[in-house]
RNA sequence: GGAGAGGUGGCCGAGCGGCUGAAGGCAACGGUUUGCUAAACCGUCGUACGGGUAUACACCCGUACCGGGGGUUCGAAUCCCCCCCUCUCCGCCA
């Protein structure tokens, strides 16, 4: 959410910068519900404040008699602020309602652009494994190999969802246990277990909710979204919380499944793991002070590609333009793995900087000294990495000529032993 | 799911129509004292919004907030209603 006392101020500044990212929101109403409010507020303020006086008055007479008058004065006035307390819930509310739909402006260093064509290539890391054969994409592998079951996984639930079994089962938990290993033994983040379901104020902390609760699986019986990311619950961990600074910065991981209607990709990646209404994932969050979340970006991201560097999976880092960034990102860098099976890159990890876009909607802030004023945090998070993308890419680009797969020499422990699949 | 108890400031805890933004204690912060540590003493010690001085993010004024929302009343932390959450017992269950 951005600061409604910021875009008062800077009306055209934020129009020009939401531009680029392709929102042109009526910011002219902004300012005429802003003035009504402060108006409205100004007339209850004024009105509450003689109601308190000589209320204090009356309780102070004790022949009730003498302020017959004013009692009846004040029944009058307490009348008409309620109904100015009406119109202001209504109006704070079609006020709060506006904010909660505009994203985030485009960080001052992310790339101008408007759609992923323009966003720009910043390194690569090892080059596109090469073949003496024809490689296979990873669903024909995982078939051969009988450890990935696309049709059953339709018969039990329906379109993309996949049983796993035997060693693809084992692959998979191996990865969530090498990643969270990874991360919380090596790069310093705490490891969590949240719930996967949450409430609607927690998916409005993070910015899913209002605009995106198409795309969410939803409990009928109670008010539940089933969680698109780890980055929910964990963001919402600190909600409504004022941190300390020596707290900061505060680095959490968590595996957990991700469930995603994927509501308007009908037709897109339909075979493989590629595009699943379940998908594991696990993330890294951060919570830090403004000033260092440039630099915490940098890190996060090089946490995530040491996956794929001990994995030796060959990627590249894409910085997004503003046209292609998340609704609540100020600037994105994707880590997109090199998949031979279909000779592209595909994204695996999302890393990316809120700045005070989250805290503000979920009321994270931190102090820096006793007493001094609270202020948001910034926050972050990125994918540490996608876990059925990660088990493409090593069915892909490990896939040998007798149509085995070679496991990754790090993976080996947390496979028991096992070296390869087939 | 049934029955009961309860939700007050960072924490504990009093208040149960006006004198309460809220006693008291703990913690924290600043200071005094003590040869260090500890202790003692003094002071400070919620957040948001609006307005003003005025540009320093400091002070002043006002308003709101005692789980959330509504109601009664001149006036509500305090009375009434609804909801949420926590705890105890029973039931069910991994």
């Amino acid at each position: 959410m951005l600061d409604g006392k910021y875009l008062r101020d800077n009306l055209e500044t934020v129009s020009q910068s939401l531009a680029t990212r392709g929102a042109t929101p009526d910011l002219t109403a902004f300012n005429g519900l802003d003035q009504r409010r402060r108006d409205l507020l100004n007339e209850a303020e004024t009105l509450k404040a003689e109601r308190n006086t000589v209320s204090a008055l009356i309780g102070k007479t004790k022949d009730k008699s003498q302020v017959q008058g004013e009692i009846v004065r004040m029944k009058e006035v307490s009348n008409r602020i309620k109904e100015l307390d009406e119109e202001l819930r209504s109006v704070e509310g079609d006020l709060r309602d506006f904010l909660l739909t505009l994203p985030n402006l485009p960080h001052a260093a992310c790339p101008l652009g408007t759609s992923e064509e323009d966003n720009v290539e910043v390194s690569t890391w090892g080059a596109p494994t090469t073949f003496e054969f024809k490689p296979l994409n990873h669903w024909d592998l995982g078939e051969r190999l009988d450890i990935l079951d696309f049709e059953r996984g339709v018969k039990i639930a329906g379109a993309r969802f996949t049983l796993y079994k035997g060693l693809g089962a084992r692959l998979e938990r191996a990865l969530i246990n090498f990643m969270l290993d990874l991360h919380t033994d090596h790069h310093g983040y705490l490891e969590t277990l949240p719930p996967f379901l949450v409430n609607r104020e927690s998916m409005t902390g993070t910015g899913q909710l209002p605009k995106f609760e198409d795309d969410l699986f939803h409990t009928d019986d109670v008010d539940f979204f089933l969680i698109p990311t780890a980055e929910v619950p964990v963001t919402n961990i600190h909600r409504d919380e004022i941190l300390t600074e020596s707290e900061l910065p505060l680095y959490y991981t968590a595996y957990t499944p991700c469930f995603r209607k994927e509501a308007g990709s009908h037709g897109r990646d339909t075979r493989g793991l590629i595009r699943q209404h379940q998908f594991n994932k696990v993330e890294l969050v951060k919570f830090v002070r403004p000033e260092e979340s440039d630099a915490e970006l940098q890190k996060l991201l090089k946490n995530a590609e040491t996956v794929l560097q001990l994995l030796n999976l060959p990627y590249r880092v894409v910085d997004l333009c503003s046209g292609d960034i998340g609704f609540s990102a100020a600037r994105t860098f994707d880590i997109e793995v090199w998949l031979p099976g279909q000779q592209v890159y595909r994204e695996i990890s999302s890393c990316s900087t809120f700045g005070d876009f989250q805290a503000r909607r979920a009321n994270i802030r931190f102090r820096r000294e006793a007493g001094g004023k609270p202020e948001f945090v910034h926050t972050l998070n990125g994918s540490g990495l996608a876990v059925g993308r990660t088990l493409v890419a090593i069915l892909e680009n490990c896939q040998q000529a007798d149509g085995s797969v070679l496991i990754p020499e790090v993976l080996r422990p947390y496979l028991g032993g096992v070296e390869k699949i087939g």
